[in-house]
DNA sequence: TTCTGTGAACACGTTCACAGCC
DNA sequence: GGCTGTGAACGTGTTCACAGAA
């Protein structure tokens, strides 16, 4: 019933982020044109992208911007809220923690930092937020206790293969990492890779072609 | 001369650190397969992916690793060190800033962290590795004074776009975003976008459409 | 009319399968 | 024989342009 592309549900949090703004100002209608200027993209792109989660726009109207939050929030799956486990709290799995942590606070669905995990003894025990960092040797303890599906993966990176496979078999299927390595998981196991040193040297390689051009 | 396609360009640092996996290792030969599997790619793709760069392997016997990886490395633009300003320095911006310090520190080529800025009273003036943070009111000459031409940007969402025109007038041409917003950007100038609740999203998306099936 | 929803054309990306060279 | 490089087939994603509903 819900063959959405994965180029269109990789758009919808930009919209939904759009439409949120559209509330804010409490705008309470809007066309394909306004959203699509909002989230960047072309107003045939958008249709096209809400064309998959069904019609809930008026011909010659536009569409009602509360009811088409609801929609795409729906769509995203953010009606219930995923209880994430972030293992390794460095710098960025603390800048992680309270990212996620303001997001929840500032009224974001899906998600609430359930715990966080970490192998230093020397962090374990410390607070972020309003969590205190658990040994990474109850990981498994941790995952059954909360119920976690979702991990966000923030060691090093000589690690990560190994923890992420302690993930998968204590049930978490969803996995957002910021390790530069490639992670063999098993199928049914989605993987996202956030890759900070990829999206330099992506930029580098436009300067290159930019200055070979002028 | 090289109109390499932008997948491809996304591909090649997935390469390069297969490449340097294999350099460390000592071997000094490789196939596409085995670098494939290293990279977590189909073999074709990756042939495909390297041939626009020009032929680089020998037939019936593979590639040297050696001259791939300074193939590769040049494609990208890492000859040369482009200077990078990081605006924002929460907690984001320090993991940025410690991130891309170790990755120089590790040899990584490309890049050199250039300066800090902060708007924050209490921030300025902190160390984070060998660099102080620099008030964010002196973006221009800083950015003057590196000759920097990348930035990454990690402060709030509500200064995004005013310090990206700040960036832009200066003389910054490629920007890393960690803000949950459309920038607007003249024709010439490179954003690239890193939204860590759009990840999550996605995720949840496909966490729904996997327990709806099963 | 106005603006959505969508068939059809097009552009881009991936994979197959094999010709070509070592 | 073995592995690269690539034409051709295929699949995915984007855009155009218009039919259709309010």
């Amino acid at each position: 019933m819900t063959p959405v592309p994965p180029a269109t549900v990789a758009r919808l949090p930009i919209y939904l982020r759009a439409l949120d703004e559209l509330v804010g100002r409490g705008t309470p209608r809007t066309s394909s044109g306004e959203l699509a200027a909002l989230a960047g993209v072309g107003p045939a792109q958008l249709r096209r992208d809400l064309s998959y989660l069904g019609s809930h726009g008026v011909r010659g109207v536009g569409y009602e911007v509360a009811h088409l939050r609801a929609q795409v929030a729906a769509a995203l799956g953010l009606t219930r809220d995923l209880a994430v486990v972030i293992v390794g709290v460095g710098n960025l799995g603390q800048a992680f923690a309270t990212y996620v942590q303001d997001y929840e606070a500032d009224g974001g669905q899906g998600f609430r930092v359930a715990a966080l995990l970490d192998a230093a003894p020397d962090v374990v025990g410390t607070r972020v937020g309003h969590l205190v960092v658990e040994p990474a040797a109850s990981l498994e303890d941790v995952v059954a206790r909360e119920g976690a599906t979702v991990a966000v993966l923030a060691t090093p990176a000589g690690v990560a293969q190994e923890v992420a496979d302690r993930l998968v078999t204590a049930g978490v299927r969803s996995i957002l990492t910021f390790a530069a390595r490639v992670l063999r998981v098993p199928d049914g196991v989605d993987v996202r890779s956030v890759d900070l040193a990829r999206e330099l040297q992506i930029l580098a390689f436009h300067q290159q072609t930019r200055s070979a051009t002028t």
